[in-house]
DNA sequence: AAGCCAACCTGGACGC
DNA sequence: TGCGTCCAGGTTGGCT
């Protein structure tokens, strides 16, 4: 489900609410996500604990406490909500961490695709998911990254831009999308495609990316994604042909197309992708 | 050795 | 109503 837009959005949300307070509470569950919740651990390492400040790496969230810090993966289902500590929580709830002034952070993820870990801060640096992050996709250098493995790989593009260790936070959503807008088919060999175009395609991410930041996300139809506080995000009405199989093309209105690439859908434009 | 693909899970939408 | 099938925003490890 989350991106790096939803991701952020989520981090921006949770930011002014929760930095500088303490942990009073934590409910972990003991529940296999893509690594084990070991409940004890997450107790003895936040009690007490002041959170210092949230920051992202890709689609990674990192919360700093100090000593130590957890990092959250959303996987595919994944969310990460504030409540009152008395409400009833949702099914899938697998972590809860009160704070001393009464709010809930709650872990919700039905789908268990997502990561919760505590980490030593001397450890963080040498956790393997983060080693294997290429640059944010935002940062200065995401160009530079995506030209050079372009060039080196014959895999589909759009397969490329899903790579995290190339350039970190795109999923499919926004590849999908920063495609369509560089007029670029998602299935040509990533090696193939010209310099100037691949240099198109980095601005389409960055636009991308920032009008999704701007709009708070994507929603889609099924209210999967949704921030802290529970806002949707507005971008779903502004994909171009992410699950809009059979519908015109905003720009020449030939129907939207639909593939399957690695296993996961792929949409665009016959006529202007190539 | 790069790249495909099944597997990890649950739930919702759909067809019969 | 119920049951089976397909699909979903991600990542990884094993195979070719």
């Amino acid at each position: 489900m989350p991106e790096l837009p939803e991701v952020e959005t989520i981090r921006r949300s949770l930011e002014p609410v929760l930095v500088a307070h303490r942990i009073d509470r934590v409910i972990a569950s003991p529940v296999r996500l893509r690594e084990a919740i070991e409940p004890a651990r997450w107790t003895r390492s936040l009690l007490g604990a002041r959170l210092l400040g949230l920051t992202r790496r890709g689609k990674y969230l990192l919360a700093d406490f100090g000593q130590t810090v957890a990092v959250f993966h959303l996987g595919m289902s994944g969310r990460l909500m504030l409540s009152a500590p008395g409400r009833n929580p949702l099914p899938h709830t697998h972590l809860r961490l009160r704070f001393d002034h009464g709010v809930e952070l709650r872990l919700v993820d039905p789908r268990r695709f997502g990561v919760a870990v505590i980490l030593d801060r001397r450890r963080l640096a040498s956790y393997e998911p983060l080693l294997r992050l290429g640059p944010d996709a935002l940062a200065a250098h995401a160009t530079a990254a995506l030209v050079e493995a372009a060039g080196r790989s014959r895999a589909p593009i759009r397969n490329l831009l899903l790579d995290q260790s190339v350039v970190a936070g795109l999923g499919n959503i926004y590849a999908t999308e920063a495609l369509a807008r560089a007029g670029i088919d998602p299935l040509r060999a990533a090696r193939g495609i010209s310099r100037r175009r691949i240099l198109r395609l980095a601005g389409s991410v960055r636009v991308v990316i920032g009008e999704a930041l701007a709009a708070g996300g994507t929603t889609l139809a099924d209210g999967g994604f949704i921030d802290a506080m529970g806002r949707n995000g507005y971008f779903a009405v502004r994909l171009q042909v992410y699950g809009r199989e059979g519908e015109a093309c905003p720009r020449c209105s030939s129907a939207i197309v639909r593939r399957a690439l690695a296993g996961r859908s792929v949409f665009f434009c016959p006529r202007c992708q190539r």
